[in-house]
DNA sequence: GCCGTTTTCGGCCCGACTGTTTTCAGTCG
């Protein structure tokens, strides 16, 4: 049994080794696409690689040839790879963990290995501190001191960051650098502007020139919260920045979600030292596109495009598309050359025969493709929240509290549901108590005009799939979501079961959190969601994304899986406490990473056809 | 190690910053 994700690491592990031994970078790279693109699948490739025609249908993948194809064979069949076995034992274990070093790059940590013997971390902070490593070439008194640095730095700054922590830094630095004298515009880039689920720093753009250029650059230097100043330069700067983190219920609030909080690992801030890194890059305005585009990523979207460019006889870079000139080595931009465009991403795009393609698409999954830009689901369109929870479990509001705060968001439906019994430690409601609760809901709607209130619930799917209530109280409410809580570490086949046995359920309108994966924390359920999202179109099931920035779940690839298979989805706050409405935000942009349209989103439809939808499932 | 509406071989994106250097190698994004 190899899962994508096994498949995915050990050849990133080979890429790892192969760049240690000072293999052709291109070999590295070949191994580092595999894996890349491996990992974003959905469907399972055990069965491929298992399968009379393995080769041929592994080989019909992007970026794997015969080569990896035989490896992801070999793996499947015996659990390992021989290519990766002799790699681990040609190169010490303790040097990829070095070269996770800033700074230290495949061929220093050869040069340290091979000249100075060392084999890991702890050696490494053994030359630097006898001072031998200053016999090295190119290893001068800066070097090391910036290496000690960084040695310190990892230890308190591993890991990424929850887009929920990361968004509301950036939204700060650029308020700040849109306050500099001068500054004509301020955004940020990255894989934060293409709505990534964790996000490893954030990079700033400023569109400025003359004095505003070194005034952004000291604005940003000096701005409350910098901790260290790692790089400064005219055009660039890089610093890092104390973090603030608000994990809500997940981070141990007395709002415990199910208990999750108590063995939920530390949270991001704490993980990453309690600091962010920010980058900024000052540009001139005239270039903004350019610099916009290049800076959003992705860097596997961007390599596209200059290929793109290149078989047009142009070049592009952060400072426009410019026509190719071959006859010498010297950068358009510094030669005075006019740029093709560069002022606005849409006039690049266009320059290269392609329809503006949203930030969150930017990720080399054939957006190159599209012919016009895809009118992708936004937070406006949002109309209902069809996943909340309330006093009578575990949530801060009344049911009319938060019937009025959904209504002020301009929602014409708000579903209440509550955890059903088994979750007991976050106060589920016994069958009499849901008895009780389906009348309060009813009495709240004759109070709160102007909204829908609808009687839900949240029901526990059990390890086997069965649920927490009878059939019989189900068919009492309006809204049933379903959702795994507890035994989310069984295998993929039981997992499979699991939720197709929920999905099958006809009381069942929504599969929410379908894995209960936490971002950067916890894996969660690895069923074969090709099956799950079959099953969910068969049944007229929706799947929802939950849009707390630490569940994400459905993750943006499942999306983009799930729309293929023709399903309906659902994007739900989750709501125990009036902030969390504010989460919307990351379920949209997750959903738009999928290719989500507010057609394909219940939460978007008009009163009439949302209803109609619940009807029809409800009695189906 | 992958890939091909000019190729089955010879390509494979581009620039800023840093530190150690006197013209550049390495790292990073």
């Amino acid at each position: 049994m190899s899962t994508n994700a096994e498949i995915a690491g050990r050849l990133g592990q080979i890429a790892e080794l192969l760049e240690l031994t000072g293999a052709d970078k291109f070999r590295v790279l070949a191994n580092q696409k595999a894996a890349r693109v491996i990992e974003s699948l959905t469907a399972e490739l055990g069965p491929i690689a298992r399968g009379p025609d393995a080769r041929t249908g592994l080989m019909a993948l992007e970026g794997i040839g015969p080569k990896i194809a035989d490896k992801i064979i070999e793996l499947c069949a015996t659990g390992r790879i021989k290519e990766l076995e002799e790699l681990k034992a040609a190169v010490p274990a303790g040097l990829p963990e070095v070269m996770s070093i800033p700074g230290m790059g495949p061929k220093t940590v050869r040069l340290v290995w091979q000249e100075a013997g060392v084999t890991d971390l702890a050696g490494l902070k053994r030359i630097i501190d006898d001072g031998s490593i200053l016999n090295l070439p190119r290893m001068g008194a800066k070097a090391v001191e910036k290496l000690k640095a960084s040695i310190a730095m990892l230890a308190e700054s591993r890991g990424r960051l929850g887009l929920g922590v990361a968004m509301p830094v950036a939204e700060r630095v650029v308020a700040l650098m849109k306050d500099v004298k001068g500054v004509e515009q301020a955004a940020f880039a990255g894989s934060l502007r293409r709505g990534k689920e964790s996000i490893g720093d954030i990079d700033i753009l400023v569109a400025a020139k003359g004095a505003a250029v070194t005034a952004a650059a000291e604005a940003f230097c000096t701005m409350p919260g910098v901790r260290h100043v790692i790089a400064r330069g005219e055009a660039k700067c890089s610093v890092r920045v104390s973090l603030e983190e608000d994990g809500g219920r997940f981070s141990g609030a007395p709002t415990g979600d199910a208990g999750e909080a108590a063995n939920a690992a530390p949270t991001d801030a704490e993980r990453a030292g309690g600091t962010v890194q920010v980058d900024l890059r000052v540009i001139e305005p005239a270039r903004w596109g350019s610099a916009l585009m290049y800076f959003t990523g992705s860097k596997e979207h961007n390599v596209r495009l200059r290929q793109r460019a290149l078989d047009r006889g142009l070049t592009l870079n952060e400072y426009g598309l410019f026509p190719e000139d071959k006859s010498t080595s010297e950068s358009p931009q510094s030669r005075g050359v006019k740029a093709v465009a560069s002022k606005t991403e849409e006039e690049i795009f266009k320059a290269l025969e392609l329809p503006w393609v949203p930030p969150e698409l930017r990720e080399d999954r054939g957006e190159l493709k599209l012919e016009s830009t895809p009118v992708l689901i936004e937070v406006a369109d949002i109309r209902a929240e069809l996943h909340s929870h309330t006093t009578a479990s575990d949530g801060t509001m009344s049911i009319e509290e938060l019937a009025e705060r959904a209504k002020a968001r301009g929602f014409h439906t708000i579903a209440v549901t509550d955890h059903s019994k088994s979750q007991g430690i976050a106060n589920g409601l016994s069958a009499a108590r849901l008895e009780a609760h389906i009348e309060a809901i009813h009495a709240a709607r004759a109070k709160v005009k102007g909204i829908t209130i609808l009687a839900g619930s949240e029901v526990d799917i059990f390890a086997d799939g069965s649920l927490d209530y009878e059939d019989k109280l189900l068919a009492k409410l309006d809204l049933v979501v379903a959702s795994p809580h507890a035994a989310l570490s069984q295998d993929p086949e039981r997992a499979t079961e699991r939720l197709l046995k929920a999905i099958a359920h006809p009381r069942v309108h929504i599969l929410s959190h379908p894995t209960g994966r936490l971002v950067l924390r916890r894996r969660g359920l690895e069923p074969d969601m090709a099956k799950v999202f079959a099953a969910a179109k068969e049944h007229g099931v929706a799947l929802e994304i939950n849009a707390h920035w630490m569940r994400l779940d459905l993750r943006d690839t499942h999306v983009h899986a799930a729309l293929e298979a023709g399903c309906v989805l659902a994007i739900n706050c989750d709501v125990h406490s009036p902030g969390d409405f504010d989460n919307l935000r990351f379920g949209v942009l997750t959903g738009r990473r999928g290719g989500l349209t507010k057609e394909r989103c219940v939460n978007c439809w008009a009163a009439e056809e949302l209803r109609a939808w619940i009807k029809g499932k409800g009695h189906g």
